[in-house]
Order: C-alpha cells, then structure tokens, then sequence
DNA sequence: ATTTGCACCTAAACCGGTTTAAATGGTTGT
DNA sequence: ACAACCATTTAAACCGGTTTAGGTGCAAAT
C-alpha cells in the first residue's frame, strides 16, 4: 500500500495519526513518545520514502518554511548575487526562497507583494523600486516581518539593510581629489533612488569638504533608456568645459560599464578622463588606464539580511523594537 | 470585524462558506450562483481587502501556483537572465516561482528538489547538475511535470529544452575555418556536461569536415578552480608548438572572459591567437581583435521551457506522451 | 483499597479552503 | 392540486497536517 499521509502510516502501523504527527515533526522526545515506537514510525517511513506535506503543514502552522524575497532586476550582477547569497544562506536554515525579480515596475511590485503575501510567505525581504512618495508600502500589511534591503523607502517604517552609499561614495571622491583632480564631473541615473541620493550626497560632502565649488556644467542625470547615446553626450560635454573635467564619477555598475565602452571604442578626443565608479564590475579588470572603484560587500549585505530576517521570526510579534532602523553595511575601495 | 477566512465573510453576509468559495474561486456563473450574490460577496470582499488564503486552497486542490526553478548558479549571468526570464513569463500566467540555485552542489540540488516537492510546486525545471551515471533522478519520482533545461540528464526519459550545442560549436568553429585558421586550439571545462560534450562534439565535426586533423597538442581541459593559472599555461602552450595555434576555441563564458583577459593583461609573445567563444557576453564589446562567438537564445529557451511546461501542466496526467523528447534552440553566430 | 503520579498514547477540533450530494423554494405544466 | 423542473443555495466531507485536552494502564504512596 501506498503510504500518501500520515493517517495511513498511523493505519499500517496500528497506532495513532497524533503519535505519528508527533514523531515526524521532531517532537517525539517532547511529547514523550517511546524511544521504540518513535524507532518504529521513522523506519517506516524511511522504508516507505515517506515525508509528510509541507502543504498540510503549512495551514495549520501558519509558517511555510519559505522566504519571499523580491528584488528589481535579477539580470544585474548585483542583485543575481545577493539573490544567490540569500537564497543559499535560507537554504542552510531549511526555508526555500521564493524569488522574483520586480522588473523596475512598481505595479509588478505590488502584485508580487501581494501574491507573496497570499502564499503564506514566512516573512519578505524587498528591493523595492516603489517611488519615495509611493506610500502604498506603508499602508500595506504584510502580516509578516518585512526587511528592505539596498533600496530605502522613507516613512515606511520598515527595517533597512543598505550599503553606505554616503560613504562609499565620498570615498571614491576623496581618491580622486587626493590624485590632484579638481575638475571632478559626475553622471548618474535613476535619482529618485534612496542609493542613488545618497552617493550623490556624498559626492558633494567630499567635493565641499575639499573647497571644491560645485560645477553643474560637470554634472549629469542620464536616462537609461537613452544610454549609450546620453553618455557620449555627457563625457563630451564635460571635456569640452573651459575647464574641462579630468575625472569622472559614476553613480553605478551600468554607467561605469558604458563610460569604459565610450571612452574605449567612440572616443576622438585626445584627452581621456580618469573614471571612478560605484561598483566594482570585472570589466574594470580590462582597461587601461585603471578604474577606481568601490566595491559592493554584496555578501555582507545578504548575511545581514537574512540576520535581521531571522531575528524578527524569532522575536514576539509584539517585540519587533529595532524596527524602522537602518543598518548600514561598509564599502571597500577598490584601486587597481 | 476582521474578515480572516472565508468563514467569516459567510457569516458577515449571512450565507453560506460554498457560496463564497464558488464566488471567490471565480466558478460563480459556472455553479449558478446569481448576479446579485456574487456581487455582494465580491464588494464586500474588496471593501475589506480579503483575498482567500492560498495556504488552504493549496491543501484542498493540490496544486500552488507556484513553480520550482532549479538552475546550477546564479551569478553566472546566463542563468540569472534565464531564471528572470521563466519567472517573468510565469508570473504572467498567475505562477510564483520558487527559484534557487544548487551551487553547482549534488547534494544540494538533491535536497531541493526534496524540499520543492514537499512544498508542492506545480512543476519542476531544472538545469541539472547531476553527473551523467548518476541515475538518482530517474529513480525518484517527482509526482509533477519535470521539465529539464540546458543540461540534460540521459537516460532520464524526461524531457529536456536545450541550445543546440554542437551546431553552435559547429558554426563558430566553422566560421573561424572560413577565415583561413588551420590551427585551432580548443579550451573546455567540465566535460561531464552534456552541453560541453555536444560542444566539443561540434568542434571537432567542423573540423574533421574541413579536412583538419585532431591535434591533442593544441587541446586542454582546464579545472575552474584554477582557472588563472591553467588558461594561461595552455595558452602559452598552445603557442609554443612547432606548428602554433592561430586560433582558439574556448567553450564557455567562463572560458571567454579568462581568455580574453590573459590575453589582455599578461601576456608577453608577440603574436596573439585569434578567440571564438561560445556565449556572447560584454565584454567582447570591449577589446581588440574581436572576438567571434556565438550567443545562446536566452529568451527562446526561457521560452520553450515555460511553453513545455504549461503543456504537461495542462496535459492529462495519462496523456504524457512527447516526454523524454529533446527540444533545440538555435544559436546565433556572433561577428563584431 | 483507594489515590496519586507518571509514562505513553489518542479522539477530536482546527487550520482555510474546495467539492459532492442534496435541500430549498418557486414556477410551470397538466 | 400535484408532479416536474429549474435556479439557487448549503451541510458536510475532504485535503494533510498540528495541537489540545483527556484517556489509558501500571507502579508507588497513603
């Protein structure tokens, strides 16, 4: 006979479906189930490949021993990583990670949220790409503890895991000015992101702290859908200044990958740019002259994840204190 | 009153737990529930936000709406892209995927699959990480469509959706043939992998087609582990024969990028060989001479996985027939 | 001989849905 | 007036676990 659930083996072995239930979910000794027939029930069901349902377990535990975790855009490096991170650390702790990328689109978001949410997903960790004033997150309850990782959103009140955006990128600003540069350009993209403010932040913290006045000729907001076009525009204009830049910032991987392409393939002009870039991609590793870089502890930032994730599952529902606050994780800067 | 089950809303309205059901499982005209009911229970389900939980549907119908994605590792990028891709293309169709990378691990992948199936997913894909002889995913039976994907499993008998590795190997080996090289050298990982072998297959059908005979000399199997130094002894050997190599085959991305880097970085003969990788990745964009490479369909195959899929998920469990078919997807020959 | 205590086991309720089989009540046909 | 029929609704069983509250039976204590 086809063992199926936990009542037929209690029916083949001529004892209770409680005892069973007992034995399998680990709480034999608890429960004071005998060493013997607690031998009996598992040998059956090794015998038999018997595992009980997660399903049935699931309604009446509530829990489902399963991660919900979204992020914006799993075909970038970034996030494939920290998803995989994530993913294996969840993985080492016994849940599965139901994983799936946002696609920058809010409204993908918000339905994700919420079928996550109506699979019993045992808590969420979100990149969100919800616009700042979007405050729909805020007013949605999840139910379930909730982390936000890299991308903040303000108000929301939730927990945060981020990377010093602020300090990595005054870092690699303070690298450059500390080479000589003076004439510093930045590009960026995307603004509205809490990271992306942030390293914008401190930028200008560094370029302030050095007696740099801010140069607004040598700044420039680019539209990713327009890239490749937009930054050729960009790097040309700042070279073509009076005073020309002699160092670029870029604000992330995808402009630091364009502007190496730029500089390297359509380049006319005789005087190249130095180029420092937020992220840390092995493009870098090919070009001459070198990039300066700061690298993303994409592994610190997952650990710290899933640290925060599994403090608020251990915690009382009604001691979530440390909730709202931000953690911040270091940059490295990277010189090559 | 918090409305928390569809018992409660019943009660609310003063009818009765099926009505409900029938109406929220959208089957109202279908069981004849009338208009005016399925518009009370569906306003008052919206006033309230209820949506019914999936937890308890799972139990009672068996199936999730969500799918198990297994995929050997997640930074590799064209991983990440498939797995974006299928998960996209599911959530489309109401699905969540449940997604996680074995790390290229036996055991792991082993667990997972364990652990999806006791979860209940719908369905299974998966680029297998077993070893050839290994016949544990044979013998264990999943209960659901298992869908295999760029790797395949012989002997199996279940279906797989695969890129046409060999003629992909083929093409590009032939076009560098075209071009006047005699001396080709081939670099591979992994040979276990029935995609490596279907590769290596390929190169060498192209090359005994031409009339070249197989030169082991200018052949080498490289451990990833050491990839560094291994790419850079066979390169240099491969230099150093009587007869040099002019060209080189190299059989991944992994492999590509390696290549293009030692070339690029540390290397002191004066003649460089010619590269031809299988897999497109960026950083070709980037250096001189180009290289030529073939680039896996990502899409197409994210695409037929998800269509093999969904035609098991709809076929009668009986009517499986088709299975342990293999279907291919073209490559596109790369020339920059 | 009754009580107490302990080790071990179990009936039944519960989680939140779906589904089967049958009931309800009103209209129509004869 | 009665059966047949239809549209609509529902009680109860079921999915496969967990958990509560209580039952055994046996040994030691009173």
């Amino acid at each position: 006979m086809k063992i199926r659930s936990i009542k037929d083996l209690a029916l083949q072995l001529g004892i209770s479906k409680t005892t069973v239930s007992f034995v399998l979910s680990g709480q034999g000794d608890l429960r004071g189930v005998s060493k013997e027939t607690q031998e009996k029930v598992l040998a059956y069901a090794r015998q038999h490949q018997f595992k009980p349902s997660q399903l049935g377990r699931n309604l009446s535990t509530g829990r489902s021993q399963t991660m919900g975790l979204i992020v914006p855009n799993l075909s970038d490096p970034f996030y494939a990583r920290i998803f995989s991170r994530i993913s294996d650390l969840f993985y080492q702790k016994g849940y599965v990670v139901a994983g799936v990328s946002s696609d920058e689109s809010e409204e993908k978001e918000r339905h994700l949220i919420k079928a996550l949410k109506q699979r019993g997903v045992d808590g969420l960790l979100l990149a969100t790409c919800l616009l700042p004033g979007n405050d729909w997150l805020s007013k949605f309850s999840f139910g379930r503890p909730v982390v936000l990782f890299d991308r903040e959103s303000p108000g929301s009140g939730l927990p945060v895991v981020a990377v010093d955006n602020e300090q990595g990128a005054w870092r690699l600003t303070r690298e450059l000015i500390a080479r000589g540069h003076r004439d510093i350009a930045l590009v960026y993209v995307t603004p509205w992101l809490s990271t992306i403010q942030h390293r914008i932040n401190g930028f200008r913290r560094a370029m302030r702290e050095a007696g740099l006045e801010e140069r607004l000729d040598l700044e420039s907001h680019i539209d990713v859908r327009d890239l490749r076009h937009q930054m050729h525009n960009a790097l040309m204009r700042f070279c073509n200044q009076q005073r020309p830049a002699t160092a670029v910032v870029l604000l992330n991987n995808v402009l630091g990958a364009e502007a190496v392409y730029c500089l390297h393939r359509q380049w006319t002009l005789p005087q190249k740019p130095a180029l420092a870039c937020f992220d840390d991609i092995d493009l870098f590793d090919f070009v001459h002259p070198p990039v300066i870089s700061v690298a993303q502890p994409f592994d610190d930032l997952a650990d710290a994840c899933v640290d925060t994730m599994m403090r608020l599952l251990e915690a009382k529902p009604e001691a979530m204190e440390g909730t709202g606050a931000v953690k911040l994780i270091e940059t490295t800067l990277k010189i090559r």
